[in-house]
DNA sequence: GTCCGATGTAAGCGATGCTAACTTTTCGGA
DNA sequence: TCCGAAAAGTTAGCATCGCTTACATCGGAC
């Protein structure tokens, strides 16, 4: 099973993927090349195209790939705590800005996809996905079923309020507030504030 | 003055921040080449090299002309309305999410930076200005200084609210929550509720 | 008027995205 | 068990891109 083993290895696309992954880590999502990626996977530079369409869908897969774990990051960190409990809640929160700490990158990629995937339903759909966690804590935290607007807006506060943060992190912005942040008090006091405020329309 | 009268035109590095800007507004952030850059504005493919650096340095100069024009859009939002008023928050933020919807290329050009300017100075700078209007609002609201630890957590919340909604809506992420978002009540109502809740850290 | 620097062009190198045509391996069905 | 098609890899090559080098041209200072 060594990888010079078999002319057909199998798994060149997993280990596309990885290799995709790291590049994007380490060289930003723009310096990431197709004929890389294969070099560092021991194939020839067209090899990707058996699997991937184009540049776009190896990068889309990658995004994919990455939200799937933000997701499951979402649902442990929730998990770890009292259904309906604040701190349900703000550890949400807090796994997703965790997520973008580790992986800025894949991050960026995830929802900075202006590339040619514009009309990708699986991604569409995995947001969503990722979205309903929040709105399900949220609606456990308020009673109130899912689909209540009221919900659904407080549930979006919180999500826009971490997106938010999590970019101004990566991107180095939060050293120009004096204060340093704890993520933890931070996320916390957010989501307290956020879900107090019940009168809103 | 026709295009062709000038072997030296005078004004081509604006002329290409403007091709430039133009392309991300349409082919997104990485849909851009140096070279049709050039042939939009009809010069050799060289020519830009006269002027930039290189490909990251053209970007470079496009994110610093939209900070300043961002920056621009804030202060007159602000100005619109009295001073330490809470309408005078929320027109920054609705400055902000209008610059984002307006130009998405370019808002995501400048905070998207990870080619090669992770140490610009004067993007930095730029940048700190533009939090710095929304400080000022804030410190006059709370009828506080400006270096104030509470102003500037409050503003940087403010800032990661709009940003992350920012960010949302041009990416179509809006969507998923059922009800629609009138940007301005919903920034209204974010400020009163970041701004009100003086007892925090 | 003349010279020099600023600003343009032309030509070319290496790398990239992607395709075409070919080879090798795998595997399901007669 | 063999065999033929599809899956998965290869090499070769095209157009484009980023960027450099060497050369051409303009415009202003003296």
């Amino acid at each position: 099973m060594t990888p010079k083993a078999a002319y057909h290895h199998g798994d060149l696309r997993a280990q596309l993927i990885e290799a995709v992954r790291d590049l994007v880590e380490t060289h930003g999502p723009d310096g990431f090349s197709v004929a890389e990626a294969a070099r560092r996977a021991g194939v020839s530079s067209a090899a990707p195209y058996k699997h991937f369409k184009d540049r776009p869908d190896i990068l889309r897969a990658v995004a994919g790939e990455g939200m799937d774990r933000l997701r499951v990051a979402m649902e442990q960190a929730a998990a770890a705590h009292p259904v309906g409990s604040l701190e349900a809640v703000a550890a949400i929160g807090l796994a997703y800005v965790d997520f973008a700490r580790t992986e800025p990158g894949v991050f960026r990629l995830v929802f900075g996809l202006t590339e040619g995937h514009e009309n990708a339903p699986d991604l569409q759909e995995k947001g969503e996905c990722c979205f309903g966690v929040v709105v399900k804590a949220v609606a456990d935290r308020l009673k109130r079923p899912t689909n209540d607007p009221l919900v659904q807006r407080r549930a979006y506060m919180l999500w826009s309020f971490v997106h938010g943060h999590s970019f101004l992190h990566i991107d180095g912005k939060t050293r120009v507030s004096a204060a340093r942040i704890d993520d933890w008090l931070y996320l916390t006091e957010i989501s307290k504030g956020v879900l107090a405020t019940l009168p809103g329309a």
